[in-house]
DNA sequence: TTGAAAGCGCTACCAA
DNA sequence: TTGGTAGCGCTTTCAA
């Protein structure tokens, strides 16, 4: 069964199609097989004796035409032997839409909790056939990163944090995404919002460390810029919390290191802060070795919180009192990119998707 | 300037060209407008009144042909103008090859150490112009996996962990990956692999508890499956390290619950064990904690050494010895990546890529 | 220096 | 029930 190749003026003599029922010709010289072109559903046509558009009525199950079971057996056959891989790029050029929902990698390494959740997105979303990708930052401002999204034409996109602009929302909304959603604490024009209230962690904090009788409360906030979009609204909470109340907050910049620590603890006294909400554990956990190397008692001196209820929380002496952040389920959040997807052009929804709960241990 | 269609005998009237020199046409009835389709080269090349072919030449710096100065002025502000981006996978359709590094997310969270070299090795592959994207694994099995890998037509393809067959390797080259690469304990057929030992983590430790006077030796390994990856060679070094001496190894399961952790604290004393290797420092401090609270002294009673060199560690009383594990520089291993995407075809490379150094404190 | 056109792999429309 | 084929957006060869 021959294949006719289109007539054509001039035929490129470097695509030329191939020679009907058998492997790819190998190189007319000497060199090593370079790297033998992946078969393609034409292959798969001519070794199951079928038409190009068979193969794809076959393998993508498609309802609207019946085919025999015999053809079927045969092009899956034919398929499995030559180890076909259908060409995502080609698939979505065609169809004018893809499968990907793409996700931008997080500026900052993120938590335990943020990869729980990553993982039960991912596989929820899997279950519903998209392909997941989290695409490496480029780097440059927001709105090239857009536009590199934007390349591999994703049908969804999920942005975590701050990086993404209004500009950037249009770019990926013109380049097919059909949704396009932020996970952060803002809403951007155009795009849905999960909202994380990160104030709730600070107000959680703020209001146990007032209702335990603190009145002089300090707040650690890291210096690493990327954690601005955590560390400041967790700050603003406590504020909010204390507000209109004869508490006062103190703000407390930390770098991740000892002797940052050590130094913050030796002015301990002379600060006369009864109280600390740190920006997370792992900050509780740095400051709290400092005070008590400092001969400060915890929790009769000074209270510590911390939050994202980490393991090492309760390993530590006295046990760490912390705030438990909860994300949505990974599965309702899949269900909610394929509803948007499936029905575009609604609304932008907001929903906020922060849950805050303080877990009272014995540092506070 | 009109561009002419190709002749063809029958214009599919949903994909008929656009009118010339103008947006896209509003739809015809009252329906939202639902997508602004992407503008492509064609448009771009309207705009600008070139042809397609131009467009290309001068958004691509073809260094083949010159083009005027005005024109790639007009060429450019047109694709500004309009927002343009290129689609991908026409792209890649066109060239047979694309820019795209994919990486296989991993399969268990990891650590810091892992973050900041998938960031740095990030970083460097765009600096290369690679696009870097991480795919999420879909769950079923390794070959299930490079296929969906495949689909997306990657040049280079690094896997962390064991998630590739030799099957999955000739899928992948098939697929035009040109390179092909594992980041794990085992070489795969046919691709090039980045060893990381961790064995070597495990003898270092052995190595450091034995010449500290220890001679009965506990392992803790965690009963997550997907750590056995780098649990079991840790362990397996540990034994390589005391072979032929008068130390004897235990291996210690311990799931990562202080319950778990105090029960195995319980047994201590009747083990008759004088030092006790954990899987990584959170393990450490786990049963560090535990083995202080059922009245054991570290490191009189119990030396404790753990692994990765987390803050924590610092933070511990006694503070904690470790092996800190050193991966190679994402700098390095872009220059590779690239290296063998422009030379592929050579003998599969092999490299020790994982450095481990004994962190003494005072808990060994 | 620029334009015309072929064709990458795929899907879906229409005809048989 | 199956086949022919146009065309998605892009790059590149060849011709002008």
């Amino acid at each position: 069964m021959v294949e006719i190749p289109n007539p054509s003026p001039s035929q490129l003599p470097s695509a030329g199609p191939r020679p009907p029922g058998g492997p790819p010709p190998a190189p007319p010289a000497a060199t090593p097989p370079p790297t033998p072109a992946a078969p393609t559903s034409a292959d798969v046509a001519r070794l199951a004796g079928v038409s190009r558009a068979t193969v794809s009525y076959v393998l993508n199950d498609a309802t609207s035409v019946r085919i025999s079971d015999s053809t079927r057996r045969r092009v899956r056959e034919a398929a499995r032997e030559l180890g076909y891989v259908p060409h995502a790029g080609a698939r979505s050029l065609r169809a004018g839409h893809s499968r990907l929902v793409l996700m931008p990698a997080p500026p900052v390494p993120m938590g335990p909790l943020y990869h729980r959740f990553l993982g039960e997105l991912q596989t929820a979303l899997g279950r519903l056939e998209y392909t997941v990708v989290q695409h490496a930052a480029t780097g440059a401002g927001v709105d090239e990163a857009a536009r590199a999204w934007a390349e591999l034409r994703p049908v969804a996109v999920l942005v975590p944090g701050t990086g993404l602009s209004p500009r950037g929302v249009a770019v990926l909304r013109r380049a097919g995404a059909r949704a396009v959603l932020t996970l952060g604490p803002d809403r951007v024009e155009g795009a849905h919002a999960l909202l994380t209230d990160h104030d709730a962690v600070g107000r959680s904090a703020g209001t146990h460390l007032y209702a335990r009788g603190r009145r002089r409360i300090g707040v650690v906030v890291p210096g690493e810029p990327g954690l601005d979009v955590f560390s400041l609204p967790r700050l603003a909470g406590v504020r909010q919390a204390l507000d209109g109340t004869d508490a006062s907050v103190t703000v407390l910049p930390l770098a991740p290191t000892e002797d940052a620590a050590a130094e913050l603890a030796a002015r301990w006294t002379e600060s006369g802060l009864d109280a600390v909400f740190a920006y997370n554990d792992e900050y509780a956990m740095l400051l709290m070795r400092a005070l008590q190397d400092a001969g400060l008692r915890v929790p009769e001196d000074v209270a510590v919180v911390g939050a994202d209820d980490l393991m090492l929380g309760r390993l530590l002496r006295p046990r760490l009192s912390t705030v438990r952040i909860e994300l949505p389920s990974g599965r309702e959040l899949a269900g909610l990119v394929d509803r948007l997807v499936r029905e575009p052009g609604g609304e932008p929804e907001v929903r906020d998707v922060l849950g805050a709960t303080l877990v009272a241990r014995e540092s506070s």
